[in-house]
DNA sequence: ATTGAAAGAATGTCTGACAATCCTGTTGAC
DNA sequence: GTCAACAGGATTGTCAGACATTCTTTCAAT
């Protein structure tokens, strides 16, 4: 087979590209929470026709990235104080879980990877640059989810990325806080490196429990 | 207030009719696994246009119901065995902590709807009708979900819901399994009754490995 | 000041259109 | 006869425009 084959570059579609931008638009906060998103506008700002705009935008209401009232449009939800209790409680479970498969499940190779972006995060940690920390970190707990061995687990966890990447960039704005990530996260890859399941687990555990009253202190903080 | 208030009836949108619809239909088995969702007929058989109709296909695209390949529309996704596995055992992860949670947060009143949906369930069973088994049934759970005190955890059960009703479905079919299901549900029922956590969640996973083995038994026997 | 109506804005939905892409069956070359 | 190129139809991706329905807001009348 030539080797053009790989170079069929991705078209990736109208309704795709729209979907990633208004993400990243609202990862990095650029609608006020509660601000309601208008089908025009957006169209205008980002050149595309209404219907895949629209199409867009159900994709997002199923990330639960945006809420949907029927007659009243799309409108970017305030990430309340609970919901993030809550969440740090559904990833606690999931991501302790995922250590501890990935632990006995990883490839060498992928174990390589890992290691990448923990060292990724270790730069964007010293850079104080809060979106690669951010993107980085989330990196490293893709990497875990991909090989735990349970594609649905992954899935699931994937459904909550966006939320996690929220409160993520909010908590790691804390002063120390991605120094103590980043030691929390060396433990989980060292566990996972070394196969220890139980380890692996503890040391998520411990993360997120961190993680969660870093998150806690950043939204009580400021609301 | 007027009384009339509460008279306003919502007008589902097409787009939720069509969602709907089309859940529907998969989860009956209309649709073969792996065949092809032509818009232009699903439009003529729905009555919608092909706006409304990609709206909702991206809905059921989010849910995982169908798959989307570029340039290649929607396709019902043949569901493999791994994939049942795989979800058996996040359920457990997932139901299990619902169950232990719910044993301590759910109140008197929605017990009494959970007692009540164990009943729908035990007059479904007797009467050998495998649909209302699956909805009864996950009525019974989605009660248990939603009164566990984690709105991101029945969330997440959610999303997972159209898949576990079809794995039901089969593994309700076979011979009996919907009897020990009814014992092991009633299990389940006592102790969040009795505010039991541990007994809750040692009943739940009971129930939910003996749920995964009834189901792999009726995917491996027929594919 | 409160209520009510009208104007304006935004959404829900449809029709129709066209380019890009995929699939299929036929033709043509070896 | 087999395989490959090709033409044609079918299907998706995307857009523009339109219109009814449903908020929302403004303004006027009581």
């Amino acid at each position: 087979m030539p080797p053009e084959m790989n170079l069929r570059i991705a078209p990736r579609s109208v309704q795709q590209e729209t979907v990633d931008k208004l993400r990243q638009a609202i990862f990095s906060g650029l609608f006020q929470p509660g601000s309601r998103l208008v089908e025009s506008q957006l169209c205008a700002q980002l050149g595309v026709s209404r219907p895949s705009l629209r199409e867009a935008l159900r994709s997002l209401h199923a990330e639960r990235l945006i809420e949907m009232v029927p007659n009243r449009g799309p409108s970017v939800p305030a990430l309340s104080w609970e919901e993030a209790t809550a969440i740090y409680e559904v990833r606690e479970l999931l991501e302790v879980e995922a250590a501890g498969r990935c632990a006995s499940a990883i490839s060498k190779e992928r174990l390589v990877d890992l290691k990448n972006s923990l060292t990724a995060f270790e730069e964007a940690t010293s850079s104080k640059d809060n979106l690669a920390q951010v993107m980085t970190a989330a990196e490293f707990y893709s990497i875990i989810l991909v090989n735990c061995g349970n594609p649905i687990l992954e899935e699931v966890h994937r459904g909550l990325l966006a939320r996690i990447s929220f409160f993520r960039g909010r908590s790691m704005s804390l002063e120390g806080r991605a120094q103590s990530s980043l030691a929390e996260m060396k433990d989980i890859y060292e566990a996972i490196a070394e196969g220890n399941v139980k380890e692996a687990r503890k040391a998520a555990q411990r993360h997120l429990v961190k993680a969660k009253a870093a998150a806690q202190l950043s939204m009580t903080g400021k609301d």
